[in-house]
DNA sequence: AAAATAATTAAACGTTTGTTTGATTTTAAT
DNA sequence: ATTAAAATCAAACAAACGTTTAATTATTTT
């Protein structure tokens, strides 16, 4: 489905008040309000607010480039390689839309609707399968450990890049870096983030010091 | 403050609808339906629901034993057993009180009540200094790296920790293990976690292979 | 046994909720 | 310019919400 300037201008508006105050702490009234928009329009454009919310995961899972598939078919990188890439290519994604990840991860604690379900469900199998494969390869080739636990590593990872959503402030408060640009830090956090995770993934995965 | 048994009975009630469907998902009308008791005993015994959601965090929170501070003093375990030991006891503490920690991680991403979000940052700053000071011990004593950021370390083992709640039974699905027992695959699942958990801390602290 | 306190209840309170209605305005097609 | 379709609006809808009331029943204290 395809949306207009005006229905994307009100799933911006209902997810970052999803992420702020959850799906069932905001009102249509709320979103009509923030988005300057007659409260009717809601159901008029989408039919009701869940399925705005259902729009909002179209939107933003839809928008999910699938770079991740050509990178691993990419014969001239080593298995290393392609795994801290897709750690980067995670954590760039989580970054770049923190409310919408916001507001999967509520969606993910009580959400009940399948339709979403099945789209968050699709995406995990989906990358499970992608890594599972991009292991086995490197078992064959055998740089990495034989035995690999893909699901509790994809948990690590995108529990802590979620974990981080929460924690970012705090991190910052505790490192003392509040006085620092906003643009500085975050590109200070992404690359401290993205050694740490890839320093997790190397423990897991090879039997390198 | 203490709770009667009726109130640890409400108490108890809530926190099971709102790990399941959030804070407002849940009316106060399901929680007294549930806990089989007149509507008015929430305002009565709680003032509010509001109120009744602080003392799930009161009972929870408080009865928190505080095991870890005796663990760190310990002076016959080395640095690296005690942070084992540490892994282990988080481990536990969020797997047996499961429905407590997934009310925990939908409050901390929408929830604003000033006594809720103190008693967990009380919490989490505990436990870094804590963890910082076992750290500290640790590279004195040469074992662990000069280098280790304890935020990021927390984060990870919080949010690998927190994501299983929601992934496990992916995990047992995708690892085919459906037919064993409950208490079987909890075992199981525990062990794994702990052994995955530990392996990445050992990376990040020390040296060896 | 009487008095005082605590627990429980059904009913009602005023708000807020998501959704729909029907009229009106704006835009696009003929 | 006329018609058709799309967009917008204020108002209304019933249902659900958290909380309070005032009366009644149970329990405890004197």
């Amino acid at each position: 489905m395809e949306f207009n300037e005006k229905q994307i201008q009100i799933i911006e508006t209902a997810e970052r008040l999803f992420a702020d105050e959850g799906f069932n702490g905001t009102s249509v009234r709320d979103i009509a309000d923030e988005a300057n928009i007659n409260i009717a329009m809601i159901s008029y454009y989408f039919g009701s607010k869940e399925k705005l919310l259902e729009a909002i995961f179209e939107l933003r899972i839809g928008n999910l480039k699938t770079r991740v598939e050509s990178l691993i078919k990419n014969e001239t990188l080593r298995p290393i390689e392609k795994v801290n890439m897709l750690i980067d290519e995670h954590i760039e994604r989580v970054l770049e839309k923190p409310l919408f990840h916001k507001v999967m991860a509520g969606v993910q604690l009580t959400n009940k609707n399948p339709a979403i379900i099945k789209a968050i469900t699709r995406l995990k199998i989906s990358n499970a399968e992608v890594v599972g494969e991009l292991i086995k390869d490197g078992q064959k080739k055998g740089v990495f450990k034989k035995k690999v636990d893909v699901i509790l590593m994809l948990t690590t990872m995108i529990g802590t890049v979620n974990n981080t959503i929460m924690s970012k402030d705090y991190y910052r408060e505790f490192n003392k870096q509040v006085d620092l640009p906003d643009e500085t830090f975050n590109e200070t956090f992404k690359r401290r983030l993205s050694i740490h995770i890839k320093t997790l993934f190397k423990a897991i995965l090879t039997n390198e010091a």
